[in-house]
Formats: C-alpha cells, structure tokens, sequence
DNA sequence: GCTCGCCTCTGAAAGGTTTCAAGGTTGTGG
DNA sequence: CCACAACCTTGAAACCTTTCAGAGGCGAGC
C-alpha cells in the first residue's frame, strides 16, 4: 500500500496488524494497551515499538462498542457566544478532567430544533452522561434520555420531576434583588427586558421583579414588559430603540434587563441616541460577565458562581453514573447585587 | 428485565430486539432505518412500532465501526471565552449543517497539553475532521494527523506546509493598519501588548506593527513591547496596572492590543486608575467582537471577518474529505480598521 | 403451465477492540 | 526428576450495525 491510499483510506493498521508486526497475539496487544502491568517488560517493547511504526491509533468507536460507553460527557449549552455560559462550561470541564473525561461542547444556539438533534446525537453517541441548559424543559426528549439509561443533568434551570438532577441559581430572587434595588433608587416606572417567555430563566426573573414590587406595595403591572425574540446584545439594541422613541414622560426611568447582553445592548443603544445613563434610563444587567464592568457605564448586574455552576454539575454527573445509590438532587445557588454606576447616580425625585 | 435494570444497565435495546420485536429479520430493520423505500409499507409500520415501543437507540459506536467514519466534525478552539471564536464556530456550524453534519466543539484554553489530549481523542473517535486554532503549529500532532487519514483545517493562522489547509486573515497587515493608524494621529511612544509569543497571532501582529513603523522611516525598536500571559480580560488589567504606574514623561501614548479582551481590560484598568482615553492613552484592539463597540470607551479596533472564516474553514475540509482531488489551499482574508472613540481624541502636539 | 422479472425479505460476514478461560513456559522446592 | 506455582500469552467470543448475494413469492406474458 502507497502513502497514498493511506492517505485516502484513512485510518488503517488495527490491533491485528500490531500483532502480526510485534509477533505476538491480539489478547498481548491489547493487554499492552490495558494493562501494560501484565505484560513482560520485553514484549510489551516490542508490541510498542511495532504501533510506533505502524502508526496505530486505537480505534475509539470500537473500544466504545465493547465496553458500552464512553469517556466523554457532553455540555449542551443555550448560547455559546455568551460568556455566561462559557464560564459555566470552564467549570465542567475542570470537574470532567479531574475524573479523567473529556467533554465535547455543542451550542444550541436557542434554537429548539438544534437541540432535539443535538440531544439525540449525543444519545446515539452513548455519552456518559449529558449537561444540559434546556430551552424548553418539558421537552419529551429531555424526559426519555434518563430512562433510557443515559444521565441528563440540567443547568441553570431548578426542575423536579425525580428525573434530572438540577444545578441553578436562585432566578426569583435575583429578580427581586435588581427591582427592589431599583425601587430603593426612586423609581417609579420600571421596564422588564427579556424573551422569549419560552425560556425558564426570563420568566423567572420577570416574576422576581413582581414580588418585589409587590412586597414594595405596589401593583404588578407597573412592570412595563418589553419582550425580545431572544438573550442578545442585537435584541437589546432593539429594544433600546424601542425605549428611547418613547416620549420622556412616559418612558421608563429604569430597566432590568434578563442578561447582560440584553443589557449591554440596551445600553449601547441608549447612549448612543443621546440618553444619558443613570439619569436619564437606569439599567440593571444579569449574570455579571466579564464585560459588564468594562461596559460604556460599568453596569450594574446580578453576579451568579458560574464555575461553581459547572463544576457542580458535572459532580452530580459522574456521581449519577458511577454510583448506584445515586439520588437526585436540586441544587441553589443564590445570587448577589453588584451595583455599579449604570444604577448609582443621583437619586430620582 | 426490570425498568430498574435498564436505568442502571443502559441502553439494550439493540437492531437484533427489534427485529424479533416485530417477527422480522436483522437485516429488515437494518432496511428500515437506511433505506426505508426498499421495504413494504407494512412492515415497515411493524418494525417502526417495535422500535417505538423498544425505545429503540441506533448505536452511533457500532454504526461508525462498520462506515469507518462518523458524521462529525470538531472545532477546537484556542479559547472559547473569546467571542471571537464562538462567532468562528457560529459559522463552522452553519457550513456542517448545511452538509448534514455535526459539530462538537473543544475548548484547549491556550493550554498545549489540553490542545494534545483532545487531538489525541479525536482521532481515536475518527471525526470527520479537525478545525483548530492551534497553540502551536509546529506541533508533531498536528502533522501526524493529517498523514493518517483525518483531515485538518487550521483556521485564524496561515500555514504552507502541504500537509493542511489553512483559512486565515492577514495579521500582519491587521498590525499594520492599527500601528500606522496611531502612527498617522501623531503618537511617538507606542506600546503593543500580547503575549504568549508562542501564539503565532501575536507575533505577526506586532510585526505587522514593527512594518508600519519602519515604512514611516522610524526603528522597529520604537515598538514597546508589554509581554502578557495569555490573551485575557485579566491580564489586560495587569497590563493596565503596568501602564499606569510609569511616570507620564515616559509612558507610552499609545496601545496596540493583540486582541480585544486585552484591550478592554487594559482600558478598564487604565480609566479606573485615572487615565483619559484616548487623551492619556489612546487604544486599539484586534478582532472587533461585538463587547469593543459597547466598551466603556469604544473601541477602535482590527475588523475580521469572523463566520466567513468558520464557514470557509469547514467547507474546505468537507471538499478534504469527500473530493478525491482536493487540493490543499491557504485562503486569506484582508482586515479592516474600524475607528472608535479609543483614538478618536483630539491630535497630540 | 412455464419462465422471467420484480419486489421483498433473509442471514451470514465483517468491522476493531476487549475480556477471559485456558494453555504454555519457567523456575523452585522436595 | 517430579509437582506445582507464578507468570505470560493465546485465541475465540462478544459488542451492534450494515451490507450484499441470494432466496422466496407473486404476477405477467407467452
């Protein structure tokens, strides 16, 4: 065979062709690969210097095939391009390696119909176990895995239906945290950035905003909704678009936005069409990525543990696959206020 | 079988259940998945029922064993918390499906050893192809992989080794419009920040920079280099802290950044020190990520043409891998300025 | 009534690895 | 010189899917 066809055929020297070169058997092979311990010190060079030159790469979807799964955990996450939940994503990946198990990222993107065929790919592929940031949690999809035998752990998202563990953070109150700071401020008229509603987190955090306000005694509807097509910096330019045609005396004072990209966005907008931040529009930000800080006016937001996020789900992870008497659980976070100046200049009348 | 015995034994259902399932031959079934047209209405209504019923999950692993490939391809990024990169993938992603295929994405984090492993691991699971941004292109893997029958497309470095194609824009070129953009408003003392210089994006960036300087006839040495760990936020802000603390007579005008996150941490640092930009300093980064645009000063920076090189990227290792004549190429793409506030003050003396 | 062709279904073989019971070798103690 | 243990190595079986040559049934045409 030609460099050539090896080129062309791809992957081609397999245990038996080690065998025949080293001299040995196929068992010696693979116990040189498996448990090198078993093998004299004399064959076992002989067996390695034979894959050397063959340039033997063990064939993975093989060994997978006979042990019945495979070393690799998947993160499914809602928006890659959100430093969120890349740092959410650094947190299990930190977990995985410490337990010797790589992991394969796959993006969403917020579209349900990637992640059905994400989810199911991953299940054909036979993964040890799936994280995952849902769209949409009542999915069937995401009900039949676990029964199915492979483990499904939700992020950021609290569920309870005695199939998933569960890692969040305490949505609600992160809610009440920004509008109960926002009402302390002065103000009156207040907006809710968000959507779709079809993501459990923007719901969340609406209703969060109206316990506060109601425990601030006033009614729920004085949250103005301004409902976006999805989590990202272009939506919340649009939206500040939206909010700075209003007329000023019936435009909100103040915004809380369900992300900070949302916020990032409104803010850019703002600025830009002559709104001056605080005084004019205050903005509330959630999650505290890295960029909030270094924002035209560092934004104010709700810090959630991102990492911790991640290295925690991951434990419940390999703990649901590796230990028996596993039981479910639903983990909370709670998050906290960062206050910054795109919230902290003069009070309102 | 108890439904305790499959959550814990995985998925059993195989082809061979289904088929006695439905009273109706392995290879039937086998008919049923792969070519449907080939079988009756009705039994294919029977085997479709059994699998229902079975919970029937096609095994990717033996699958893949028998094709001697798999319908995925991977992107492995040099840093997934950049937004740089996951605008890349976005594009990767766009290509594959568009082919049908699916794309898992690997995060090395600058890290050569993590870089290894996952090449290492994807070999062994015999993905379509590799997309990478390699810390290290010198790297024996990177060669061998190739030689053995899995294509590599190593995207955002430009490489002529006949061994890969190569998708990248003209970093040299991107250096040079940023150093003789600062150059043209008048600043002597300029400072490039980057830094490991192992990374190949920042040695050619800031020798696009020593271009710039030579050709408006003053020393390459003029450049004052501030050596970074890595390209982050983070150590941005180290670099802030270093810029600040030298006495105004001779600190640099002027900073060049090897990629926008430096850049933002350096101008978070430096305004929270009490620096003006662009009076005190002016700034420019590289990449134009949607954060430079909302940055607390917006920020000039080095425009690419981030989806395209993720979709030309993985549309040439799709031609690698299925056309027999594939021809290795190295494509490169032109940046472009784009002037912000950053460096926009008034002219220095 | 026979042949031919078409349509549908069958079942064995192959693909690369791991496991494991069994076989072989070497060396030690009696 | 034998028995036995310790240590290595062997090779067949199993994992699950796909493929493909061919078997079987049925109707049409002669």
């Amino acid at each position: 065979m030609t460099a050539d066809d090896t080129r062309r055929r791809g992957h081609t020297a397999g245990v038996k062709a080690v065998a025949a070169a080293a001299g040995v058997s196929l068992g010696t092979v693979s116990n040189v690969l498996n448990r090198p311990e078993l093998v004299s010190p004399l064959t076992r060079a002989k067996v390695e210097a034979a894959m050397a030159s063959l340039g033997f790469v063990r064939n993975e979807s093989a060994r997978q095939l006979r042990a019945g799964s495979s070393r690799i955990l998947a993160y499914l996450m809602l928006d890659a391009g959100n430093p969120f939940f890349t740092d959410v994503a650094k947190g299990v990946e930190e977990a995985a390696r410490a337990a010797g198990l790589s992991v394969f990222l796959c993006n969403s993107n917020e579209d349900a119909e990637r992640e059905a065929d994400y989810l199911d790919l991953l299940e054909q592929q036979r993964v040890q176990g799936v994280l995952i940031t849902p769209i949409d949690q009542q999915s069937s999809r995401l009900r039949s895995l676990p029964a199915r035998g492979t483990p499904v752990v939700v992020v950021d998202r609290a569920i309870d239906d005695g199939e998933h563990c569960s890692v969040a953070v305490n949505d609600i109150l992160g809610g009440e945290l920004a509008i109960a700071h926002l009402l302390e401020l002065g103000h009156e008229r207040i907006a809710y950035v968000g959507g779709p509603l079809t993501i459990g987190q923007v719901v969340d955090r609406r209703d969060g905003g109206r316990n506060a306000l109601r425990k601030a005694g006033r009614s729920e509807d004085a949250l103005i909704e301004i409902t976006t097509g999805a989590l990202t910096v272009a939506e919340g330019r649009g939206a500040g678009q939206r909010l700075a045609g209003l007329p000023a005396a019936r435009r909100p004072t103040a915004a809380f936005c369900a992300n900070d990209l949302l916020a990032l966005g409104l803010l850019q907008q703002c600025v830009s069409l002559g709104l001056r931040v605080p005084e004019d529009l205050a903005i509330v930000g959630y999650d505290d990525i890295e960029f909030a800080e270094a924002a035209a006016v560092p934004l104010t937001s709700v810090r959630q543990p991102r990492q911790l996020l991640g290295r925690t789900a991951a434990e419940l992870l390999l703990d649901e696959s590796s230990n028996p008497d596993h039981e479910h659980q639903r983990v909370t976070f709670t998050p906290e206020l960062v206050v910054r100046t795109s919230t902290r200049g003069a009070l309102l009348p």
